[in-house]
RNA sequence: GUGGCCGUAGCUCAGCUCGGUUAGAGCGCCAGGUUGUGGCCCUGGAGGUCGGGGGUUCAAGUCCCCUCGGUCACCCCA
């Protein structure tokens, strides 16, 4: 009989479609952080933290007919037999929220947020199961100068973030009865043309019109040049409020292209409806954001009939373009000082600790290396100063500071005092 | 969900076409060269279920099948 042999695991790895942003990446997704929360907070939006899952049936309401709903939903039944869904997108979650705690706020409720998505599709290049959106909804006015406030807020950011090639596209769905008039008058005009196009698009127009529009197969492009547009068919008062949101971009030196045939994926959206391109991506996935008005959303969630309108955008995108562009790199880690100990450590864990109290960011290696060893690993930290502690300074009661950037060379000085010394020499 | 390509050290990859001694390189990591001093250089070391399972064969990293994973595209979207 041979030894029964332990059984060999098989490493876990994470899910398909997930990944761990580790440092320095995730510094710069901090970064990134950071600098869309200076946007939106000077802005005067504030921050939701929202539960990542919720009741399916908040977010079925986005759009009964769209794929986020019908195949892509991350759903499960919990020990209480509850249909949870994990969030696929924002804005129906700040609804929610929104109805079901801030309908006394003052209006418009303005809120951002910076969270994760979840959506069961088949990963490829910038696209994931899990994925994270920096977003924004203002709700409870339906005043354009809003949707202009809106997207020049994120297209600030944009430009903030370093981004130059990116196309800001816009269109308005009009009035509820607009969109729902046109998608009529879109289905009637394809039926007539159904030969025409290509078989993979022929099979949406029952139900989903607008989708052919949106096609990137030549054979139904060239088919649809002459189709009806939603911007011809807007009701007087939609059109006279997409005029004011153009000029209200005009006015702040935001260029926009009037893209007719954009169909945003889900069903909620009415006006203003937009999307921020980068035309720095090759990949098949180039909307870094976007976003519109639903003023129909909270009424069909159970609240009162209340406008809103918002955005979100990907990091993941985002810091794919940034790539593309060469611009917005990880931010440099730095380290003050590095503390070197060949006494056996007990100095290191005091003194490293004594200058992370002074305010000085301080490393130390562990597991009692050689003195090259951790001068090594100093010069790896990027350490500005090296704290030396070997025999002589503990007899003496000194530190050996040594500049590891300069040739200022090194010198000993009180232990008591060097924290003092090095916070002055780091200023 | 469908299809193309790809899975060999921590990372990037060679080896697979025409199966055959202890599976290699660079980088990284650890140590030594300098018994108290980094960056450069030199030397050495650790580290591999060749994604997993099955099959063919005297013999499989190499051939066949299945499966899982990655990637890209479709679809769709951030």
């Amino acid at each position: 009989m041979s030894e029964p042999t332990s059984p060999r695991i098989e490493p876990f790895k994470a899910p398909t479609g997930t990944r761990d942003v580790l440092h320095p990446e995730s510094d710069r997704w901090q970064a990134l952080i950071a600098l869309f929360a200076g946007h939106v907070t000077r802005a005067g939006y504030g921050l939701v933290q929202s539960p990542m899952f919720e009741e399916i049936g908040v977010f079925s309401r986005v759009g009964e007919g769209t794929d986020l709903v019908r195949k892509e939903m991350y759903d499960f039944l919990d020990k209480g037999e509850r249909h949870i869904a994990l969030r696929p997108e924002g804005t129906a979650s700040i609804a929610r929220a929104w109805i079901q705690h801030a309908q006394g706020e003052a209006k418009p409720w303005k809120v951002w947020y910076a969270a994760p998505s979840f959506r069961y599709e088949r990963p490829q290049a910038g696209r994931f199961r899990q994925h994270h959106q920096l977003g924004a909804e203002a709700i409870g006015s339906d005043d354009p100068d809003l949707d202009v406030e809106v997207i020049a807020m994120l297209h600030d950011f944009y430009v903030s973030v370093g981004l130059k090639q990116v196309t800001l596209l816009i269109n308005s769905m009009g009035t509820a009865e607009d969109r729902r008039r046109y998608i009529e008058d879109v289905r009637a005009w394809l039926n007539q043309r159904l030969d025409t196009l290509d078989p993979k698009d022929a099979e949406k127009v029952v139900d989903h019109p607008m989708r052919v529009l949106d096609s990137k197969r030549p054979v139904t492009i060239a088919a649809i040049a002459d189709a009806p547009r939603i911007t011809d068919r807007l009701s007087p008062e939609a059109a006279e409020r997409f005029e004011r949101v153009k000029s209200g971009l005009t006015a702040l030196a935001i260029d926009f292209s009037v893209e007719p045939r954009l169909v945003r994926g889900l069903d909620y959206y009415t006006h203003t409806t937009f999307e921020f391109v980068s035309g720095a991506l090759d990949a098949a996935q180039s909307t870094i954001g976007g976003g519109g008005r639903y003023d129909g959303l909270i009424e069909s969630l159970g609240g009162p009939s209340t406008p809103g309108i918002g955005f979100g955008s990907g990091i993941e995108r985002v810091l794919l373009t940034c790539d593309a562009e060469g611009v917005f790199p990880a931010p440099a880690r730095s380290t003050d000082v590095f503390v070197v100990d060949t006494t056996g450590g007990t100095a290191a864990r005091d003194f490293t600790i004594e200058l992370r109290r002074a305010g000085i960011s301080a490393e130390r290696a562990f597991d009692g290396r050689s003195m090259k060893s951790q001068m090594k690993s100093a010069d790896k930290s990027g350490a500005a100063f090296v704290c030396i502690i070997g025999d002589d300074e503990a007899a003496a009661g000194t530190v050996t500071i040594r500049d590891l950037r300069g040739d200022t060379g090194q010198d000993a000085v009180d232990r008591s005092t060097a924290a003092a010394v090095l916070a002055a020499r780091l200023s």
